[in-house]
DNA sequence: CTGAAAGCGCTAACAC
DNA sequence: GTGTTAGCGCTTTCAG
């Protein structure tokens, strides 16, 4: 059943009908009923691919994420998704597995989609191939809105947190609980994400003089293994940090699982505190401080912005000229990991070298 | 730039860059030389709408969840997605909230995108709506495939798991454990992993000569907070049970929440054994014995029974004919938690009613 | 307010 | 092996 039986049924022209499923103005009521009608009647649906091929643009916009599994992702995917549907979008996704070379695969396969738009938290922010391709998707009208993380020089819209003042409230938290031997375990320097994190780190020991140590600064590439193998490293140091900054959801799992195999308990023998929250723990026996963020709402900003500049480019509206990109709050969360009883009994926080 | 424009550019006609683009053979290896080089060279890419249109179908496939923040389907989605693209099929995604409405809505709406296929997880197996609207996509061309949970009278294909021998293993383990009086958080009895659950729990205490006491069977939806409420009812009964054999990872979040909120130690106040596995517990004090399932694996096998699907109908093949049901076998995880020093220290496990 | 007709880019007979 | 051409179902001028 197509739009020509349709008009056939209703004694109108396809136009006619065209007309109506598209909520046209200069329509007779009584013509549109008539046609309304036999749609209801027939239960037609229209052809949307015909649709796309013939408009050359679709409702579908793809969603591109480094890990399907890590649930700040699916955090964001939920508002992302709700908000889509409330548009009318329909969403493509995928997972890179924090691959750039699968990032550009699925790049280029998706140049054939005719995709409206697209969402993307890119695997590193200095894939120059990753860049040319978005840029190519925006030219050809599928506008970019980036999430979390950055891409260099690409003056893509995006929603973003502000990282460096969560996690310098979040050491700030560590240092103020006594700490002086403040470790961190460090996202890439290819993500936003991971640097910016490390300069609230830094930018805190700053503030309360403490000297920033290389060998307290691991790298952990936002991934359990390797968190738990930058804590291992940490702790076999000769002078062992006696609080860590966990500057991601895996991170911090990496970090725990450290703990628990060599029996240190927060609270006694190390403190933490964590960037995202990890809604697990919370009905355990880890009471884990976290910089935390609106996750939900940050997927459903993604979906407005990138409305916004899908219209905006449709109207060729002047507002087209600027850049979007929105810098969500953070809130730390202090339940307590904070704290370390060795502090107070003596064994001072303070370095004792140096 | 299109299809039009390499023939010329290769002097050849339209149907020979087709032909070169679908890899169809009866085109001489020097054509296709002549074309491939023009596609490279001018970086063409085919309007995937417009062949959508033309074959009257397209490589799209949905999946729809009820519920994209669980852990679980986001592992699926992980192994159902990486499948995808091995087989060169987008995945839209779609979440219900657990809502048939929202279901019916998402199917509602996906009629006119032209679906290859479509794998779901549906709320509920008696929405007579959505098993209507799943028919008509199978006789649309779209053969869809369950996971999970299932469609009464629907005869679809699908990958389940042995819910039952799992529950029955989860129980026996309890009961092993010296316990006797073992309460279910069961999931909703118009779902498959909720009554094959339970089916496999009243097997064990039958097994065990263990009386059903109906009280010890509240209902937890599969929802946190629903299972805390049943857990919080299950422990102020007069004669509350020792152990408690919690159906799904969300009803075991909302036992963890009662036991922390009421400073019950499992191993010492009570005991637990989950369905499905929650990693971040593992680097907690929680050792949770859990049935697992490998979920990454169901995700890829959703996948692959499509494809078989798709081109089973394309060829006419007489295997479809079959309806084809996989049960994925469970694998009882013990940590621990199954235990209790209570049963031991003379607190006997045995009802002392009755 | 409505209709006729020309595309949108690709596929697949069918002819050569 | 290759080319010609008629659709696929919808939108959108342009007439009227």
């Amino acid at each position: 059943m197509n739009i020509y039986d349709v008009a056939k049924e209703a004694n109108v022209s396809v136009a006619t009908v065209s007309r109506v499923l598209n909520n046209h103005k200069n329509v007779k009521e009584s013509t549109r009923k008539k046609v309304m009608d036999v749609i209801k009647g027939k239960d037609f649906v229209p052809n949307s691919a015909a649709k796309n091929l013939s408009m050359g643009e679709s409702r579908n916009i793809a969603l591109i994420v480094p890990d399907i599994e890590n649930p700040f992702f699916a955090k964001l995917l939920h508002g992302l998704s709700d908000q889509a549907i409330e548009f009318g979008y329909n969403v493509f996704m995928f997972g890179t597995d924090e691959d750039t070379e699968r990032e550009l695969q699925i790049l280029e396969s998706l140049k054939s989609e005719l995709l409206r738009g697209l969402v993307m938290i890119p695997v590193s922010e200095d894939s120059e191939n990753t860049k040319v391709l978005l840029n190519r998707f925006r030219e050809a009208s599928a506008p970019v809105v980036l999430i979390d993380r950055d891409v260099r020089g690409g003056d893509f819209d995006g929603v973003f947190s502000q990282d460096d003042e969560g996690a310098f409230n979040a050491v700030e938290c560590l240092i103020k609980a006594g700490h002086r031997k403040i470790a961190i375990i460090r996202g890439s320097d290819t993500s936003r994400p991971g640097y910016e994190r490390y300069r609230g780190y830094k930018k805190a020991l700053a503030k309360y003089n403490i000297e920033l140590r290389k060998e307290y600064c691991p790298y952990g590439d936002f991934m359990e293994e390797n968190s738990y193998q930058a804590m291992k490293k940490l702790m076999s140091l000769e002078n062992p940090p006696t609080a860590v900054f966990s500057s991601n959801n895996m991170t911090t799992l990496g970090c725990l699982r450290y703990f628990k195999e060599n029996n240190l308990k927060i609270g006694r023998d190390i403190s933490i505190v964590g960037f995202d929250d990890i809604k697990e723990l919370r009905y355990t026996d880890i009471d884990l401080t976290v910089v935390d963020r609106p996750v939900y709402e940050m997927g459903v900003e993604a979906m407005k912005l990138l409305r916004k500049a899908i219209e905006t480019r449709d109207k060729a509206d002047e507002d087209g000229l600027f850049v979007k990109r929105n810098f969500i709050k953070t809130r730390l969360i202090k339940r307590g990991s904070e704290f370390c009883e060795r502090l107070g009994k003596g064994e001072s926080g303070s370095l004792d070298v140096d």
